[in-house]
DNA sequence: TTGAAAGCGATACCAC
DNA sequence: GTGGTATCGCTTTCAA
C-alpha cells in the first residue's frame, strides 16, 4: 500500500503538503492541489485511517450491538428497518457504524467500556440486550453514552428510544371497544420480553378504563406456540369477539386459528396485530396493526446518541411516534352476546 | 482516555512491558501480569485500536456494501439472514465488520479501492450492487478481493456467491410438472434483478425438456404489481393449473388473486414460490417454496472472501444450497384440461 | 505557499 | 524478565 511519503516523492513536494491537500486546507496553489490529487488518484492513495485517526483523535464511529445477532434465528424484518434508519442518519453526519455482538466485544477479555475507548466510539446503540450480562452493570454506571431500544435503564448519558407501547396498546384496544366489542382478548407475547409488559399494561389500563374486564392470553411470539395457545383460548372462550396481538406473527396464528375453527374474520372475530411487518398486507384478510416505524426508530437512536455525545440531555426516553392501520381483519361487532352493556 | 504511559507509570513498569501483556507474550513474570491487567482493568485502559493497527498493520476487517441501505424501502427479511452470517462466520475468525453504502464510501471523492487500503480492510462484500456506479469497473480491474452476492462479476479475486438460481427454478418447476401439471406460469421478478434471467432459465429448460411450453408472466418484485399482473393472466388463460413466482411476495399475491377471483389453491391452481421467508408458513394455504439459505449465503461470503485474500482460488462461483419446500399450495393436477398430453 | 519536525499510542527488536 | 527506543503513517504548528 502506498503512503503519504510515496505521493510526496512523486508529486516532488513534502509531506506536509499532501496531508493539507488532504485535509482541506486552503493555503495550498490550485496547481500544487491539483497535481498532487491527481498523483494520488493515480496510485489509489488514500490517507491511512487509523494513523489520521492516531493523530487527531476525533472519534466518528459508533457501534450497534445486536445480541442476537449471529445466529440462525434471527431474521426479522424489523432490524433491517432499524438498522436502515442507523445508517441512513450516520451517512448525514458522516459517522461509521460498526455492528457487534456482545461475544465479539468481550473477547480478549475486555468490557464494553474497554472497547469503546480502545476504537474511539461516540458510544453504543444497544438492541435487544441481554441482562444477564455480567458486564452490563459496570457499562451503565459509565458515563458511556448509549441508547437502548426498546428497553429502558436508567444511568448517566443513557436514554431510551422506543415507542409508545403502553400507549399504542390502549389505542388499539380503545378503536377494537369502540367498535363494539365487549370481550375483547389480549394475546401477550414473551413474559421476559421488554415490550411485553408494556403493551399489557396499556391494554389492562384501556379495557378499565372503559369498563371491561381484560383477559389475557399469555402466549410467546412465535407462530406455533401462538396457534395452539389461541386456540384453546377461543375454545373455552367462544363469546370473544376480538384478539388483540401482541405481534404480527401472533396475529397471523390467531388468523389460521379462526380460519380452523370456522369462524370468520372480520364477521365473527375481529383480530388485531402488532408491528406491521409487511406481510400483513399479503394475507387474507390483510391485517390491522400498530404500525412501528422501525426505520425511524433506528434514526432517531443516532441522533439521540449524538446528542448524548454532545453533553445535551434528551431526557431519559424518547418516543417515536406510531400509527395504527386499520384494514380488514377488524370490523364491527355483530354478535349479540353483550350481555355486559 | 488512559494510555499505555499511564498504565505504565501506575504499575511502575515500563511501557514496553505492558504492550507485552496485552499481547500474550509469555516472557513476564506472573506477578507483573497481574498487577498490570488489574490496573488496566482499574482504569478501564485497552490498547488503542488505530495505534495498534497503524504499527503492526494486519487488517482484520471487511466491509459489506449494501447499495440499497439508508432508505425507508429496505425492510427484507433476507438481508438480516445475510448479515447474521456474515457476523457469525467473522466472530469465528475474530474479523470485525462495516457494514456501508456506495454514498458513505465515494464521500470526499474517493473510491472503493481508496477506501479498502486506507482501512486496511481485506476486502468487500457486495450485495444489491448498482451496476450504474461509475466507480465498480475501477474497483473490478483492482486486486481487491471482492465477493459478490446473487450477481456475477469476473476479474482477479472476484468471486460471486449465489443459490443457484437457475437449477432450483428447474427442479421446482419439474415437481409441479410431476404432479400433472401442464399449464405451469412463471411469474417473473424486476427484469434489472440478476437472478430474474437465471430462475427464468432454469424454468424454460425444464420446460422444454419436459415438452412443455413455458408461459414468462412479466413483474416486478413488489406485491400490487404482481397482483394486477397475475389476475390479468389467469383472467387470459384460464387453462393454467399452477403458477411459480419467482418471490414469496409474488407468490402471495397470486394466492390473494385466486382467492378473489374463486379459485381454490391448490385444488384448482397451485403455488409456488421462492426464497421461503418466514411468513410463507404464517399463509394460508401454507406456500411452497424455494427456500434460499440467506445465513448460509452470508457465512459462505465470508469464508470465500477469506479464502481469496489469502491467494487461494475458490473459482469464480460459489453456489450456496437450497432446498424446496412442500407445503399446502402445491397439489396434483385435478383439472381435465390436458389438451396437451 | 511550502516544508521541517514534534508528536499521536502502541509494538517489537535488542540490550541489559 | 524488563526496559529503551525506532518505527508505523499522518497531522499540525511554526518558520522560512
Amino acid at each position: 500500500m502506498k503512503t503519504i511519503v510515496d505521493v510526496a516523492n512523486a508529486a516532488n513536494v513534502s509531506v506536509a503538503t499532501v496531508s493539507k491537500v488532504f485535509n482541506g486546507y486552503q493555503d495550498i496553489a490550485d496547481e500544487t492541489r491539483e497535481k498532487i490529487l491527481h498523483i494520488a488518484k493515480d496510485m489509489d492513495y488514500f490517507p491511512n485511517h487509523f494513523a489520521s485517526q492516531l493523530v487527531n483523535g476525533k472519534e466518528e464511529g459508533i457501534c450497534v450491538i445486536l445480541s442476537m445477532f449471529g445466529y440462525q434465528v434471527s431474521k426479522d424484518e424489523y432490524l433491517v428497518g432499524i438498522l436502515s434508519g442507523i445508517h441512513s442518519e450516520a451517512e448525514k453526519h458522516g459517522l461509521r457504524v460498526i455492528i457487534s455482538t456482545e461475544k465479539a466485544i468481550l473477547r480478549d477479555g475486555k468490557n464494553y467500556v474497554q472497547f469503546c475507548g480502545s476504537n474511539k466510539f461516540m458510544g453504543f446503540i444497544i438492541h435487544g440486550l441481554n441482562m444477564s450480562d455480567p458486564e452490563i452493570p459496570h457499562l451503565v454506571e459509565s458515563e458511556v453514552p448509549c441508547v437502548f431500544i426498546d428497553i429502558t435503564i436508567e444511568g448517566k448519558k443513557k436514554v431510551s428510544v422506543t415507542t409508545d407501547n403502553e400507549k399504542a396498546a390502549a389505542e388499539m384496544t380503545g378503536l377494537l371497544a369502540g367498535l363494539g366489542h365487549r370481550h375483547i382478548g389480549f394475546v401477550a407475547g414473551s413474559v421476559d420480553s421488554w415490550v411485553t409488559p408494556e403493551r399489557v399494561k396499556g391494554y389492562c389500563r384501556a379495557m378499565g378504563e372503559l369498563g371491561l374486564n381484560p383477559c389475557i392470553i399469555q402466549s410467546d411470539f412465535t407462530y406455533p406456540v401462538s396457534y395452539d395457545t389461541i386456540q384453546e383460548h377461543i375454545l373455552k372462550h367462544p363469546e370473544t369477539t376480538a384478539l388483540f396481538c401482541a405481534s404480527d406473527v401472533i396475529a397471523s396464528a390467531a388468523l389460521a386459528v379462526c380460519a380452523d375453527l370456522g369462524y370468520a374474520v372480520p364477521k365473527d372475530i375481529s383480530v388485531a396485530g402488532y408491528d406491521d411487518l409487511s406481510f400483513t398486507s399479503y394475507l387474507r384478510p390483510q391485517l390491522s396493526s400498530v404500525a412501528q416505524n422501525f426505520f425511524g426508530l433506528g434514526a432517531a437512536a443516532l441522533s439521540t446518541l449524538i446528542s448524548i455525545y454532545q453533553e445535551q440531555d434528551p431526557g431519559p426516553i424518547h418516543y417515536v411516534p406510531y400509527e395504527i392501520k386499520m384494514r380488514q381483519s377488524v370490523a364491527k361487532n355483530t354478535r349479540q352476546n353483550q350481555e355486559s352493556l
